[in-house]
DNA sequence: CGCTTTTGACCAGCGC
DNA sequence: GCGCTGGTCAAAAGCG
Protein backbone atom coordinates (compact mmCIF):
# COMPACT_ATOMS: atom_id res chain seq x y z
CA UNK A 1 0.00 0.00 0.00
CA UNK A 2 1.62 2.88 -0.80
CA UNK A 3 -1.16 5.01 -1.36
CA UNK A 4 -0.48 6.60 2.37
CA UNK A 5 0.04 9.55 1.52
CA UNK A 6 -1.92 10.70 4.34
CA UNK A 7 -1.05 13.47 6.94
CA UNK A 8 2.53 13.37 5.79
CA UNK A 9 3.68 13.26 9.52
CA UNK A 10 2.05 16.01 10.20
CA UNK A 11 1.91 15.06 13.57
CA UNK A 12 -2.31 16.17 13.72
CA UNK A 13 -3.19 15.76 17.63
CA UNK A 14 -6.61 14.39 17.70
CA UNK A 15 -8.09 16.45 20.42
CA UNK A 16 -10.48 14.28 22.06
CA UNK A 17 -10.79 15.60 24.72
CA UNK A 18 -12.55 13.29 27.03
CA UNK A 19 -11.37 11.28 29.15
CA UNK A 20 -8.48 13.22 30.48
CA UNK A 21 -7.85 11.76 33.87
CA UNK A 22 -9.23 13.97 36.62
CA UNK A 23 -11.49 16.16 34.06
CA UNK A 24 -14.06 13.40 33.30
CA UNK A 25 -16.66 15.45 35.33
CA UNK A 26 -17.10 17.52 32.77
CA UNK A 27 -17.82 17.72 28.51
CA UNK A 28 -16.60 14.78 26.77
CA UNK A 29 -18.46 14.98 23.91
CA UNK A 30 -21.74 16.24 24.36
CA UNK A 31 -21.52 19.41 23.24
CA UNK A 32 -22.12 19.41 19.37
CA UNK A 33 -19.25 19.29 17.37
CA UNK A 34 -18.78 20.41 13.38
CA UNK A 35 -16.49 19.03 10.72
CA UNK A 36 -13.02 20.50 10.64
CA UNK A 37 -11.78 19.25 7.76
CA UNK A 38 -9.10 21.24 7.42
CA UNK A 39 -7.22 18.40 8.49
CA UNK A 40 -8.71 16.11 6.17
CA UNK A 41 -6.16 14.42 3.89
CA UNK A 42 -8.49 11.16 3.09
CA UNK A 43 -11.30 12.25 1.74
CA UNK A 44 -11.59 14.23 -1.45
CA UNK A 45 -12.62 17.86 -0.85
CA UNK A 46 -16.64 17.29 -2.50
CA UNK A 47 -16.33 15.48 0.74
CA UNK A 48 -15.60 17.85 3.15
CA UNK A 49 -18.25 20.45 1.72
CA UNK A 50 -21.20 18.15 1.23
CA UNK A 51 -19.68 15.74 3.25
CA UNK A 52 -22.35 16.06 6.05
CA UNK A 53 -25.46 15.69 3.35
CA UNK A 54 -23.74 12.87 1.64
CA UNK A 55 -22.95 10.85 4.58
CA UNK A 56 -26.52 11.21 5.51
CA UNK A 57 -27.80 9.84 2.23
CA UNK A 58 -24.69 7.38 1.64
CA UNK A 59 -25.28 5.71 4.85
CA UNK A 60 -28.47 6.20 4.63
CA UNK A 61 -29.37 2.43 3.75
CA UNK A 62 -26.98 1.12 6.35
CA UNK A 63 -28.94 3.61 9.26
CA UNK A 64 -32.24 2.61 9.70
CA UNK A 65 -32.23 4.92 12.63
CA UNK A 66 -33.10 8.61 12.20
CA UNK A 67 -30.70 9.75 15.53
CA UNK A 68 -27.21 8.05 14.58
CA UNK A 69 -24.58 10.19 15.74
CA UNK A 70 -21.85 9.86 12.98
CA UNK A 71 -18.69 11.49 13.56
CA UNK A 72 -16.03 11.81 11.03
CA UNK A 73 -12.53 13.78 10.80
CA UNK A 74 -9.47 12.23 8.89
CA UNK A 75 -6.38 12.88 10.74
CA UNK A 76 -3.22 11.52 11.62
CA UNK A 77 -2.70 11.30 15.24
CA UNK A 78 0.95 10.57 16.15
CA UNK A 79 0.51 10.54 19.46
CA UNK A 80 -2.40 8.14 19.90
CA UNK A 81 -4.50 8.32 22.99
CA UNK A 82 -1.68 9.91 24.65
CA UNK A 83 -2.93 13.35 22.67
CA UNK A 84 -6.15 12.93 24.76
CA UNK A 85 -4.45 13.04 27.92
CA UNK A 86 -2.70 16.00 26.80
CA UNK A 87 -5.88 18.02 27.32
CA UNK A 88 -5.51 20.30 25.08
CA UNK A 89 -8.10 22.78 24.17
CA UNK A 90 -10.18 22.40 21.53
CA UNK A 91 -13.79 22.28 21.19
CA UNK A 92 -15.43 20.07 19.07
CA UNK A 93 -18.01 21.06 17.13
CA UNK A 94 -21.40 19.73 15.67
CA UNK A 95 -23.97 19.87 13.16
CA UNK A 96 -26.93 18.43 11.76
CA UNK A 97 -27.42 16.23 8.47
CA UNK A 98 -29.89 17.33 6.33
CA UNK A 99 -32.05 14.06 7.13
CA UNK A 100 -32.13 14.79 10.99
CA UNK A 101 -29.17 12.82 11.80
CA UNK A 102 -26.77 14.36 13.72
CA UNK A 103 -22.95 14.28 12.90
CA UNK A 104 -20.39 14.99 15.18
CA UNK A 105 -16.50 15.48 14.88
CA UNK A 106 -13.83 16.21 16.72
CA UNK A 107 -11.86 18.70 16.33
CA UNK A 108 -8.51 18.28 15.28
CA UNK A 109 -5.54 20.34 15.92
CA UNK A 110 -2.17 20.25 14.43
CA UNK A 111 1.03 19.38 16.55
CA UNK A 112 4.36 20.30 15.68
CA UNK A 113 5.52 17.24 18.31
CA UNK A 114 8.09 14.85 17.58
CA UNK A 115 6.18 11.68 15.70
CA UNK A 116 5.51 9.29 18.68
CA UNK A 117 5.62 5.99 18.49
CA UNK A 118 4.80 4.38 14.87
CA UNK A 119 3.68 7.24 13.26
CA UNK A 120 0.34 5.59 13.35
CA UNK A 121 -2.26 7.34 11.04
CA UNK A 122 -5.19 7.82 13.40
CA UNK A 123 -7.83 9.32 10.69
CA UNK A 124 -11.35 8.91 11.77
CA UNK A 125 -12.81 9.45 15.01
CA UNK A 126 -16.23 8.50 15.07
CA UNK A 127 -18.99 8.60 17.89
CA UNK A 128 -21.74 6.25 16.76
CA UNK A 129 -25.09 4.96 17.95
CA UNK A 130 -25.36 1.59 19.61
CA UNK A 131 -27.50 1.15 16.72
CA UNK A 132 -24.73 1.91 14.07
CA UNK A 133 -22.18 -0.08 15.38
CA UNK A 134 -23.78 -2.57 12.87
CA UNK A 135 -22.88 -1.04 10.40
CA UNK A 136 -19.31 -1.34 9.21
CA UNK A 137 -18.65 -3.80 6.57
CA UNK A 138 -15.09 -4.81 7.58
CA UNK A 139 -14.37 -7.42 9.48
CA UNK A 140 -12.36 -6.91 12.19
CA UNK A 141 -10.91 -9.18 15.30
CA UNK A 142 -10.19 -7.52 18.89
CA UNK A 143 -6.93 -8.35 19.50
CA UNK A 144 -7.30 -6.08 23.29
CA UNK A 145 -8.98 -4.63 25.20
CA UNK A 146 -7.83 -2.36 28.01
CA UNK A 147 -9.24 0.31 30.57
CA UNK A 148 -8.61 3.55 29.90
CA UNK A 149 -7.76 6.01 32.43
CA UNK A 150 -10.27 8.37 33.27
CA UNK A 151 -13.09 6.31 31.65
CA UNK A 152 -15.32 3.85 33.75
CA UNK A 153 -15.58 1.53 30.16
CA UNK A 154 -12.90 -0.65 29.03
CA UNK A 155 -11.38 0.51 25.59
CA UNK A 156 -11.37 -2.54 22.99
CA UNK A 157 -9.12 -2.78 19.71
CA UNK A 158 -9.75 -4.02 16.62
CA UNK A 159 -7.72 -4.72 13.50
CA UNK A 160 -8.51 -6.25 10.26
CA UNK A 161 -8.72 -9.45 9.41
CA UNK A 162 -10.23 -9.42 5.97
CA UNK A 163 -6.52 -9.00 4.82
CA UNK A 164 -3.17 -10.23 6.62
CA UNK A 165 -1.43 -7.21 6.22
CA UNK A 166 -3.80 -4.50 6.60
CA UNK A 167 -3.06 -2.01 8.91
CA UNK A 168 -6.34 -1.15 9.25
CA UNK A 169 -7.46 -0.84 13.26
CA UNK A 170 -10.14 0.51 15.07
CA UNK A 171 -10.92 1.46 18.59
CA UNK A 172 -13.99 1.16 20.26
CA UNK A 173 -14.65 2.54 23.70
CA UNK A 174 -18.34 4.04 25.37
CA UNK A 175 -18.36 7.26 25.77
CA UNK A 176 -18.92 8.04 29.62
CA UNK A 177 -20.74 10.89 28.88
CA UNK A 178 -22.79 9.38 26.17
CA UNK A 179 -23.23 5.92 27.40
CA UNK A 180 -25.37 5.20 24.65
CA UNK A 181 -23.05 6.19 21.96
CA UNK A 182 -19.19 4.75 21.15
CA UNK A 183 -16.57 6.29 20.32
CA UNK A 184 -14.68 4.65 17.37
CA UNK A 185 -11.05 5.83 16.02
CA UNK A 186 -9.68 4.54 12.83
CA UNK A 187 -6.40 3.91 12.37
CA UNK A 188 -4.30 3.65 9.15
CA UNK A 189 -6.41 2.77 6.12
CA UNK A 190 -7.27 -0.75 4.90
CA UNK A 191 -4.93 -1.49 2.00
CA UNK A 192 -7.58 -4.23 0.37
CA UNK A 193 -11.22 -3.82 -0.83
CA UNK A 194 -14.08 -4.56 1.03
CA UNK A 195 -14.52 -8.41 1.76
CA UNK A 196 -17.58 -9.79 -0.05
CA UNK A 197 -18.21 -11.88 2.84
CA UNK A 198 -17.12 -11.95 6.54
CA UNK A 199 -15.24 -14.42 7.97
CA UNK A 200 -16.94 -16.97 10.10
CA UNK A 201 -18.00 -16.35 13.75
CA UNK A 202 -16.50 -19.03 15.06
CA UNK A 203 -15.70 -18.17 18.16
CA UNK A 204 -17.38 -14.80 18.24
CA UNK A 205 -20.16 -16.48 21.11
CA UNK A 206 -17.77 -17.94 23.27
CA UNK A 207 -19.13 -18.08 26.79
CA UNK A 208 -17.69 -16.65 29.47
CA UNK A 209 -13.85 -18.25 29.75
CA UNK A 210 -13.92 -19.25 33.25
CA UNK A 211 -10.58 -20.23 32.23
CA UNK A 212 -7.93 -20.63 35.51
CA UNK A 213 -5.48 -19.83 33.39
CA UNK A 214 -2.19 -20.32 35.37
CA UNK A 215 -1.82 -16.19 36.30
CA UNK A 216 1.75 -16.63 35.72
CA UNK A 217 2.13 -13.22 37.38
CA UNK A 218 5.81 -12.73 35.52
CA UNK A 219 5.97 -8.69 35.66
CA UNK A 220 4.04 -6.01 36.16
CA UNK A 221 0.74 -6.37 37.78
CA UNK A 222 -0.89 -4.13 34.78
CA UNK A 223 -4.43 -3.60 35.31
CA UNK A 224 -6.80 -5.18 32.80
CA UNK A 225 -10.42 -5.17 32.58
CA UNK A 226 -11.94 -8.45 32.25
CA UNK A 227 -15.02 -8.38 29.92
CA UNK A 228 -16.59 -11.07 28.99
CA UNK A 229 -17.85 -10.40 25.93
CA UNK A 230 -16.70 -9.28 22.61
CA UNK A 231 -17.67 -8.69 19.55
CA UNK A 232 -15.38 -9.38 16.17
CA UNK A 233 -17.19 -7.28 13.31
CA UNK A 234 -17.92 -3.90 14.67
CA UNK A 235 -19.41 -1.33 12.48
CA UNK A 236 -19.08 2.30 11.82
CA UNK A 237 -19.97 5.03 9.18
CA UNK A 238 -16.62 6.01 8.52
CA UNK A 239 -14.93 2.49 7.46
CA UNK A 240 -17.98 2.74 5.32
CA UNK A 241 -17.64 6.17 3.93
CA UNK A 242 -13.66 5.15 3.44
CA UNK A 243 -15.19 2.05 1.67
CA UNK A 244 -17.42 4.25 -0.74
CA UNK A 245 -14.34 5.71 -1.58
CA UNK A 246 -12.79 3.31 -2.59
CA UNK A 247 -15.39 0.87 -4.30
CA UNK A 248 -17.90 3.30 -4.78
CA UNK A 249 -21.35 3.39 -4.03
CA UNK A 250 -22.65 1.68 -6.59
CA UNK A 251 -20.94 -1.37 -5.95
CA UNK A 252 -21.48 -0.80 -2.05
CA UNK A 253 -25.20 -1.38 -2.69
CA UNK A 254 -24.47 -4.88 -3.77
CA UNK A 255 -23.39 -5.41 -0.41
CA UNK A 256 -25.90 -4.20 1.38
CA UNK A 257 -29.14 -2.92 -0.06
CA UNK A 258 -31.77 -0.34 2.20
CA UNK A 259 -34.13 -3.12 1.82
CA UNK A 260 -32.47 -5.53 3.24
CA UNK A 261 -31.04 -3.11 6.17
CA UNK A 262 -34.36 -2.19 6.74
CA UNK A 263 -35.21 -5.51 7.29
CA UNK A 264 -32.74 -5.77 9.56
CA UNK A 265 -33.85 -3.12 11.86
CA UNK A 266 -36.65 -5.08 12.42
CA UNK A 267 -35.33 -8.33 13.17
CA UNK A 268 -32.31 -6.69 14.96
CA UNK A 269 -32.61 -8.42 18.54
CA UNK A 270 -34.29 -6.77 21.05
CA UNK A 271 -31.87 -7.52 23.96
CA UNK A 272 -29.83 -5.93 21.16
CA UNK A 273 -31.06 -2.84 21.50
CA UNK A 274 -31.88 -3.09 24.83
CA UNK A 275 -28.39 -2.42 25.74
CA UNK A 276 -29.62 0.93 25.16
CA UNK A 277 -32.04 1.61 27.63
CA UNK A 278 -30.05 0.00 30.63
CA UNK A 279 -26.48 0.56 30.72
CA UNK A 280 -25.42 -1.95 33.25
CA UNK A 281 -21.92 -1.21 35.10
CA UNK A 282 -20.75 -2.20 31.82
CA UNK A 283 -17.85 -3.48 31.19
CA UNK A 284 -18.18 -4.79 27.81
CA UNK A 285 -22.00 -4.89 26.83
CA UNK A 286 -21.15 -2.81 23.65
CA UNK A 287 -19.27 -5.98 22.91
CA UNK A 288 -21.76 -8.23 22.95
CA UNK A 289 -24.15 -6.09 21.53
CA UNK A 290 -21.94 -5.85 18.21
CA UNK A 291 -21.80 -9.69 18.76
CA UNK A 292 -25.49 -9.81 18.06
CA UNK A 293 -25.10 -7.51 15.03
CA UNK A 294 -22.20 -9.73 13.71
CA UNK A 295 -24.46 -12.90 14.16
CA UNK A 296 -27.38 -11.05 12.12
CA UNK A 297 -25.31 -9.79 9.15
CA UNK A 298 -23.59 -13.18 8.96
CA UNK A 299 -27.06 -14.76 8.94
CA UNK A 300 -28.67 -12.17 6.87
CA UNK A 301 -26.71 -9.80 4.68
CA UNK A 302 -23.18 -11.67 4.41
CA UNK A 303 -23.62 -14.85 2.63
CA UNK A 304 -25.58 -13.51 -0.41
C1' DC B 1 -10.04 -26.98 11.25
C1' DG B 2 -10.06 -22.26 11.07
C1' DC B 3 -11.55 -18.67 13.00
C1' DT B 4 -12.70 -15.99 16.99
C1' DT B 5 -12.43 -13.78 21.91
C1' DT B 6 -10.25 -13.44 26.26
C1' DT B 7 -6.67 -11.76 29.03
C1' DG B 8 -2.15 -11.28 31.34
C1' DA B 9 2.25 -9.88 29.88
C1' DC B 10 5.16 -7.11 27.34
C1' DC B 11 6.70 -2.91 25.20
C1' DA B 12 7.28 1.91 24.21
C1' DG B 13 6.24 6.83 24.77
C1' DC B 14 5.52 10.58 27.84
C1' DG B 15 5.54 13.43 32.06
C1' DC B 16 7.56 14.43 36.29
C1' DG C 1 15.47 7.51 35.71
C1' DC C 2 11.09 6.03 37.16
C1' DG C 3 6.37 5.29 36.98
C1' DC C 4 2.21 5.59 34.46
C1' DT C 5 -0.45 4.70 30.53
C1' DG C 6 -1.88 2.97 26.21
C1' DG C 7 -1.24 -0.33 22.48
C1' DT C 8 0.02 -4.93 21.04
C1' DC C 9 1.27 -9.79 21.52
C1' DA C 10 0.34 -14.43 22.16
C1' DA C 11 -1.36 -18.54 24.55
C1' DA C 12 -5.53 -20.75 25.72
C1' DA C 13 -10.01 -22.03 24.76
C1' DG C 14 -14.73 -21.79 22.42
C1' DC C 15 -17.72 -21.99 18.33
C1' DG C 16 -19.51 -23.31 13.67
Amino acid sequence: MGEVAYMDEGDLEAIVRGYSGSGESSGGFSPPFCLPFETASFYEPEMETTGLDELGELYKPFYPFSTQTILTSSISVPGDSRSFRGEKKQRPHGCLLSNGSRVDHLRITESKSKKSKKNQQKRVVAQVKEENLLSDAWAWRKYGQKPIKGSPYPRSYYRCSSSKGCLARKQVERNPENPEKFTITYTNEHNHELPTRRNSLAGSTRAKTSQPKPSVTKKTGKEMVSSPTSNPMITSADESSAALQDIGVAEMSTYQTAGEIEGMSNNLPSDLMSGTGTYPNFTGDFDELLMKSQEFFSGNLWNY
